[in-house]
DNA sequence: CAGTATCCCTTTTGATACTG
DNA sequence: CAGTATCAAAAGGGATACTG
């Protein structure tokens, strides 16, 4: 489970009692540091969700993912789809002419997590009811 | 796609310059409001995926979680098992004895959503080797 | 149009101390 | 042991203004 390996990155290292070497040597920590947390994150953050899913339906330019991912800023937008640039689930091309025109589309990398993603956000609406159900026994509002 | 609705929550509403019904006359809104999106966040977040895994092997005490789980502070596991337990996902149960025992364990349907949450993260730990190549490529530390 | 930069507020999270 | 309460730090996110 190289997932919870990289709560090393996650933990105030300064401050705290133990040090990070003792905490490995205690087994406290996974050892391998590995960056699988950030994919996580990226992937299944608020505008991550959404721009993964909108962008299965073909390929959008910035405005059209604007619009598409409703009440995302500029500059969330902008953030996200760098990040999911970076990690290589989403092409961007630019059009050199002015005024600029960037069109965003899934790669294969892209198109399998957004598989994922979109099964575990069917799984979630599907049975949101039973979630809704518990909620109401546990006087949750 | 009721989970962009949900959208309408994440949005100030005091602050900004167009009222809610505003938005969602002109339709950068969707209508429903739907807590789809409290669930995703409960079952992705950070000590969420990790209580949910680690309980798959079976049942675990409250400090057998906090030290599988490592790193993460009284305060968050606490909160994180109480909003698992609240939707469904996680069955606590008190023996009534001093000092406290409390066990915690997966309900059907937080074995349902696990399965969903093991098959993503699977998926990140087996195509991370990719998503680092991309990140190499275009410089990305 | 497609962003970037700045400022500022809100939410999240952690460390610490305390309770039944 | 299994939490709760409190305070402080950090991150997230939005409005606005600006640029190529």
């Amino acid at each position: 489970m190289q997932l919870i390996a990289h709560l090393e990155k996650k933990m105030p290292q300064e401050a705290h009692s133990k040090t990070l070497t003792e905490k490995i040597r205690l087994g406290e920590l996974f050892t391998v540091d590995c960056p699988s947390r950030d994919v996580l994150k990226h992937v299944t953050s608020l505008w991550g969700v959404l721009c993964l899913i909108s962008l299965r339906d073909g390929t959008l330019r910035f405005s059209e993912l604007r619009r598409k991912a409703s009440g995302v800023s500029e500059k969330m937008l902008a953030q996200t789809l760098k990040r999911l640039e970076e990690d290589g689930f989403v092409r961007r091309f630019s059009h050199q002419v002015v005024p600029p025109y960037v069109e965003y589309s899934l790669t294969l990398l892209g198109r399998e997590v957004s598989d994922q993603i979109a099964m575990l956000s069917d799984w979630i609406e599907l049975n949101l009811w039973r979630v809704m159900e518990s909620r109401r026994e546990k006087g949750v509002v």
